[in-house]
DNA sequence: CGTATTTGACCCGCGC
DNA sequence: GCGCGGGTCAAATACG
């Protein structure tokens, strides 16, 4: 009970090709929940910051379509800077140029995302009935585009999966 | 030894 | 009022 009776953290989702649920964003997540997922014969897990100013949860979900695809959401912003501790390769992936956001605010990485966005929109055409389960799951897509717009956090080291970065050819 | 992970059980909210 | 779902925490365990 750390006293957080408001949800209103601003939750994002965004679909990322990987195969394992421990992403390395650069920061430390301890898996603290797993449960299966209806409509979905594989289990969501949970994932918080170990950090202890961190409040940031995780939650990843494999697509039921798509073994190979994953739904991360995120939930909450960091509230302390990178773990020097983690020296490693995520630490090595994002330059410290990426760290820092453009002045326009456009970041490679919103770029994919938008990408993949509508590919999931054909898929729910083509499944109607399985379109309604998924509607709800691209809910709060949303809300990620409605934090882009806000320039108050700036922060997009929050959530840089090295995926992407090694989602190279 | 420390950390991280795992599973189960419990709790809360909401719906009907 | 009761049930169900979802989510979280706790403890135990495993491994490095």
């Amino acid at each position: 009970m750390k006293g957080e009776k408001k949800q209103r953290e601003p939750r994002f989702a965004f679909v990322t090709k990987s195969e394992v649920d421990q992403l390395e964003d650069g920061y430390r997540w301890r898996k603290y929940g797993q449960k299966a997922v209806k409509n979905s014969p594989y289990p969501r897990s949970y994932y918080r910051c170990t950090t202890q100013k961190c409040t940031v949860k995780k939650r990843v979900e494999r697509s039921f379509q798509d073994p190979s695809t994953v739904i991360t959401t995120y939930e909450g912003q960091h509230n302390h800077p990178l773990p020097t501790t983690l020296r490693g390769s995520a630490a090595g992936l994002f330059p410290p140029s990426m760290l820092t956001p453009s002045p326009l605010g456009r970041p490679s990485f919103p770029h994919e995302l938008l990408m993949q966005m509508p590919n999931y929109h054909h898929q729910m055409n083509n499944q109607a009935p399985a379109g309604s389960m998924f509607a709800e799951n691209f809910s709060p897509f949303h809300h990620y585009v409605h934090q882009h717009q806000v320039p108050d956090y700036g922060l997009l080291q929050d959530m840089v999966p090295s995926t992407f970065l090694k989602h190279e050819p």
